[in-house]
RNA sequence: GCGCCCGUAGCUCAGCGGAUAGAGCAAUUGACUACGGAUCAAUAGGCCGGGGGUUCAAAUCCCUCCGGGCGCACCA
């Protein structure tokens, strides 16, 4: 039995509890949620439920908890129930009717954690949108995991998730970018606001290869060719190391695409937010009136000069992703990016949608290396590919990807180069790889999965691995329902540990001469059951579930 | 000044109202002539930043103060 089928049981007699009474009180199958208690003495399951339906229905809390036990002792596969503490409900399952989970875990394979919370829906899912002007830095590589960890933790939530990339590539700093490929091809200092850093260089260097005769062209024509080479080897390279790293973009947005044609897209965007009356004219600029949707200023959208603002083209590429079909918009963006956040929503509000249901803006907090945080401009940045070089993409992924996005994280690297504990990530991989050691000796050893009797999973550390692995479902459910795919790391690390404790004390192949029996027979399904949740939950994050390390 | 985020063990961090606040590392001590010891078992370590409040129940929710980070452009 799952937690979850326990969880509806629990509920049908609830409801019929509160039928006796004639309450008008209503529950949900979310209103008797399961946790699985820390102590052992308190049973394999416990249920709240009693303490929040006291107050409502006036009533004792321990009374009403004894009624609802009884009924609870009643459902198939439970052992036994105690009320507890103010009110709790203790529930132990008995062996058999947990055990039957190992078996539902490898007949649903990878299917085992998915669910249709989100069927239908259809999410553009922005993250890491760098720049063009330079290699990605850990910043950035801390949004690629996040964000490709989440849109993971989204399909498999039943939604329909695009992962997209807004690549800046209109406006002053790809000038600037240019002009520093130029000076560096011509030899000379870095230009004022340009780019300093080895990279360019090394840019101008296979610009100068690409287009051997650029040092001979007009001032004008150099700059825009080593913008526009510079440009296409940058974005390459930047395309190249987020494969490496195990993040796949459906969509590269470029801007330039709002700015081309007449009307452009951006023209089209003013004339929409115009017609929807949430556009003014003031001294020779256009404004819109953000303000109507939480802001705290308007915003310039075309300025006196007759440019457009970057807000513009913020604008229009919102709509775009509406005019592709994307109700939902969730954009990952960086600390230094909050100001955006009341304008995105005011957009939304401006274009007819609304703010609060299909845009969801999460800002993420620093991280930082050896105390230093690391700017691109002042030319000390650490890359993604330096990174992954010195880590592996397991260890970098999965080292940024079991934080939440909301707290700033410091890093240290004289841990994350460690190959041992220290870093999780070989601890849930090691547990994967035993559970194949151990499938493979089972099989030298003549134990097959030809009987099933769960039964016999009575041992403690089978009941917690059994409870552990029930958990996943709702796990996976959580974290793409509060944007948190950390969660799945978490959660993967605390069952390899639940796993590591059971093989220690539970053998799966016979020892000596003992002859295989169908204790070890079942045993092999729970050992391929955690074997697959293990790799359900590291395909989640992106990172590999090897067989043998 | 205004807004958002953070403050939990020596360190890095989990913990979206539940029982005795957890993990890893660091420290101390044990377990391989039995499925890989990248493992396991155990000890020690906490005014959950301070103070109020709500609740049967607060690290968690509300208020306030203190400390740290980040934002508040006719920049991109």
């Amino acid at each position: 039995m799952t937690p979850a089928e326990l969880s509806a049981a629990i509920l049908r007699i609830v409801t019929e509890a509160l039928a006796r009474r004639e309450s008008a009180v209503t529950v949900s199958i979310d209103d008797v949620l399961l946790d699985r208690p820390k102590n052992r003495d308190h049973g394999d399951w416990a249920s709240n439920i009693a303490m929040k339906l006291a107050k409502p229905l006036g009533t004792n809390p321990r009374e009403f908890a004894a009624e609802l036990a009884e009924g609870i002792t009643g459902i198939e596969g439970v052992a036994s129930v105690d009320v507890a503490g103010p009110g709790f409900i203790n529930i132990t399952v008995d062996a058999a009717a947990a055990g039957r989970l190992a078996k539902t875990i490898v007949e649903q394979g990878e299917a085992f954690g998915r669910s249709n919370l989100y069927e239908g829906v259809s999410i553009n899912l922005e993250f890491v949108s760098a720049n063009p002007t330079g290699p990605l830095h850990i910043g950035h590589t801390r949004w690629a995991a996040l964000g490709d960890s989440l849109g993971r933790v989204l399909r498999a939530a039943g939604a329909q998730v695009a992962n997209e990339f807004y690549i800046n590539d209109a406006g002053n700093q790809m000038d600037n970018f240019g002009a520093s490929i130029l000076a560096a091809a011509k030899g000379e200092p870095t230009p004022e606001k340009g780019y300093p850093g080895q990279y360019i260089t090394d840019l101008a260097a296979a610009v100068l290869q690409r287009e051997p005769g650029l040092l001979d062209l007009d001032d004008v024509s150099a700059l825009a060719t080593a913008r526009e080479v510079g440009y296409q080897l940058q974005l390459g390279e930047i395309k190249d190391s987020l494969a490496r790293f195990n993040v796949k973009f459906d969509v590269w947005f470029s801007e330039r695409d709002l700015h081309a044609g007449t009307p452009s897209s951006i023209d089209k965007a003013v004339e929409r937010l115009r017609a929807q009356g949430h556009v003014y004219d003031e001294d020779d600029a256009i404004w819109v009136r953000t303000t109507d949707f939480g802001d705290d200023k308007d915003r310039v959208i075309k300025r006196g000069n007759g440019v457009y603002t970057y807000f513009a083209a913020d604008a229009a590429y919102y709509l775009s992703k509406s005019d592709r079909g994307f109700a939902h918009k969730i954009y990952l963006l960086g600390a230094d990016h909050h100001g955006y956040v009341h304008r995105i929503k005011a957009i939304a509000g401006a274009a007819g949608d609304d703010p609060a249901r299909d845009v969801e803006v999460l800002i993420g907090q620093l991280v930082s290396i050896n105390g230093a945080r690391l700017s691109k401009r002042a030319g000390n940045i650490i890359e993604l590919d330096d990174l992954q070089a010195w880590l592996g993409t397991d260890a970098l992924r999965y080292s940024l990807g079991r934080y939440p996005a909301d707290s700033p994280l410091t890093l240290d690297p004289e841990v994350l180069q460690r190959r041992t504990n220290d870093n999780p990530v070989f601890y849930v991989q090691y547990a994967h790889a035993r559970t194949n050691a151990v499938a493979k000796n089972a099989a030298a050893t003549g134990v097959d999965r030809s009987a099933f009797a769960p039964e016999l999973l009575t041992h403690e550390t089978e009941s917690n691995l059994l409870g552990s692995l029930g958990e996943f479902p709702r796990v996976v459910h959580q974290a793409a329902e509060l944007r948190e795919p950390h969660r799945v790391a978490r959660y993967a690390e605390e069952l390899a540990g639940a796993y590591h404790r059971w093989y220690d004390n539970c053998r799966v192949t016979p020892m000596g001469d003992e002859v295989v029996s169908d204790v070890h027979r079942t045993r092999l399904w729970l050992n391929d059951a955690t074997g697959q949740v293990l790799r359900n939950s590291l395909g989640l994050l992106g990172v590999s579930a090897p067989e043998r390390m």
